[in-house]
DNA sequence: AGCAATGTAAAACGATCATTTTACATCGTC
DNA sequence: GACGATGTAAAATGATCGTTTTACATTGCT
């Protein structure tokens, strides 16, 4: 593992866990096993660092959306937080805990929910045989981010019963 | 105004503004416009000060949730994220910022969120003449959680989806 | 052999962090 | 008219913040 991997996979893991603000440079360096002046050297800035860890947690969350049915999608969901993290959307912990004060970032959460709402709405079209249906999507999207949300005090079964959710929505949509 | 009021709702501004952890003291007692001496003298310290932050938001919002209907209950959601905040929920941002690591905090939120769940399930026996649901009682708290979270970058429509949403599950519970 | 790249360790930067302290003013109450 | 409560302003605490710098070691390429 190169040195920009280790330095973002290290960051992403703290950010996680003890939220962006509160981790400071120093755990970063040692979580990370490098000296401050290879760390500046990689990420230049800690704002810059959060958002390469924003887009490379997207780029692995990626598979997980790229899907073709509202079933596979709850089941990658709940596979993601079960072995990943329930400490709810880290796009949106990061916007929240920067006030969407910090340009960089808030694009980065912003591309992300836009493309997970595209996603959606590619998937329902599917199952729909093709008709757009843009506020089904937004339900199925608002089951996706409640149960991500709602995971983290109810646990995984959270997700199962957003899934049940969306399942009776489309079934009536389709109806 | 009395002195810890001033505080504890200056406090809520900063803090579901710019974060719990970027924000300082120095900027909380320039909002509140009091020494530090007072602010510590009221608060005891910026951990006791979140946590009162917090019961005093719950307060605040708990006739949101103290009501009859499921209708009643996504309008009023809808009225305190228009008017209040769209930044997502300040317990869950709490938790999140501080990793679940300080007892207090965490204990509001989890109290919060147990009484969130427990009026659900009230609203869902009333509407299905006193059967207990238990799991359309959390479908309809992951479309409040959902509707809370996607309202942040899709804005307060979000909540009307999410209320439809729960309209359709319901009334499918029903027959 | 020599040079550019990539790393380390460690100190220093000024700013800001949460918190405490020192010294003083303004009250309403007994 | 003294007193306790409640406030202010301002400085000091030691720690930690993000960032830069100085000085040196280890590589791989030409």
């Amino acid at each position: 593992m190169d040195t920009k991997t280790k330095l973002i996979s290290a960051a992403e893991q703290l950010f996680d866990r003890h939220g962006f603000t509160a981790t400071g440079m120093d755990k970063l360096t040692k979580a990370a096993g490098m000296s401050s002046r290879t760390l500046y050297k990689h990420a230049g800035s800690k704002t810059a660092l959060i958002t390469e860890v924003l887009k490379e947690r997207h780029r692995r969350f990626q598979p997980h959306i790229e899907v073709g049915s509202v079933d596979a999608l709850f089941d990658a969901l709940e596979e993601w937080i079960r072995s990943e993290s329930a400490r709810g959307c880290l796009f949106l912990r990061a916007y929240g805990e920067t006030g969407g004060d910090i340009p960089a970032i808030t694009e980065a959460v912003l591309a992300h929910k836009a493309r997970l709402y595209d996603k959606i709405q590619d998937i329902v079209a599917i199952e729909t045989d093709g008709q757009a249906m843009p506020e089904l999507a937004e339900q199925i999207l608002i089951l996706y981010e409640g149960a991500t949300a709602a995971a983290i005090y109810r646990g995984p079964k959270a997700v199962v019963s957003a899934h049940k959710a969306a399942s009776a929505l489309l079934k009536q949509a389709r109806s």
